[in-house]
DNA sequence: TTGACAGTTGAATAGTTATTCACATATAAT
DNA sequence: ATTATATGTGAATAACTATTCAACTGTCAA
C-alpha cells in the first residue's frame, strides 16, 4: 500500500474503500455551497429571523422587536440571508418588508427538529 | 405604540404582527440547537466526512486520504462530530471505525443539495 | 426645508473555531 | 521489550464572524 505523502500524514488502510469513496466524491464545489448553505443556518439570530418570517414577511424594526436586538443587527443579517438567497425584500415607503425566498429552508428546520427530539 | 427600550433601538411598526409572532415562537432553547446542529454542518471538511461515511464505515486514515488531510485533523473533526451525535464508532484493533448514527443527515443533505440546485 | 425615522453600512472589537504541532495513549507485530 | 502504527488531545495560531458604534441615505410629514 502506497502512502500518500503529498496528500495526507499516513498510509491508506483499505485501498478499496478509499479508491470507490474518491470516485464518488462530488466536486469540490458542491461540498463548499453545502457548506456555505448549512453555515447560514447555523447562527442563533438568523434561525430566529428565518422562523420568524417562516409567520409574516416583516420590516426590520418589527423583527428586532420579536427579538429584542439592534436595527443594525438584524440589518447586517437580513444582509447575510438575502445575499445568500434565503430571504428576498419588498420595499415599501420608508419600510422594507423581508420574506422567505427559499422553500427547502422550512423542509431543513423540520428535519433538524426532528433530529433534536430524537436525540433527547 | 410604546418603544421597546429594554429589548431593542426601535418602535413597534406592526404590533399585531409583532405581537403573534412572539407568542409563536419557540424556547431559546429550540433555536440554539437548531444553530449548533446546522453548525455542525456548516463546515466543508465536515460535510466531506459525512459524504464519505454515508457511503462507508470508515477508519481515520481512510478519512484522512480521501480528502487529503491530516489524521490529526481529521480526528478533531471526527470528535466534533462525535459529540453531537452525528457519527458513531467502534473499535477494532488499532483502528477506529466511524460511521453515520442520524439518519436525519442524509435528509438534510439532500435538501441542500436541491437548494444549490435551485439557486443555480 | 427641516426634523424624524426606517434602514444600511464600514470599521472595530470580542468571541469562536479549524488546523497544526507536539506529544500522549493504545494496540499489534517482531 | 521494543518498535511501528492508529488514534486522541491540549495548546497555539490564524482566520473568520456577530454585534456594536457611528455615520450615512432615503422617505415621509409638518
Amino acid at each position: 500500500m502506497p502512502k500518500n505523502e503529498f496528500t495526507c500524514d499516513c498510509n491508506v488502510i483499505h485501498q478499496d474503500v478509499v479508491d470507490k469513496t474518491i470516485k464518488d466524491m462530488p466536486d469540490e464545489d458542491l461540498f463548499n455551497k453545502l457548506a456555505e448553505f448549512f453555515k447560514i443556518l447555523g447562527d442563533t439570530t438568523r434561525v430566529k429571523i428565518l422562523f420568524a418570517l417562516d409567520q409574516n414577511e416583516m420590516c426590520v424594526c418589527d423583527i428586532a422587536n420579536v427579538l429584542g436586538m439592534s436595527k443594525s443587527s438584524i440589518s447586517h443579517q437580513l444582509g447575510t440571508l438575502r445575499r445568500s438567497g434565503i430571504v428576498k425584500c419588498r420595499k415599501s415607503g420608508k419600510e422594507v418588508f423581508y420574506m422567505l425566498d427559499d422553500e427547502h429552508v422550512q423542509k431543513v428546520f423540520e428535519i433538524g427538529s426532528e433530529h433534536i427530539e430524537h436525540k433527547k
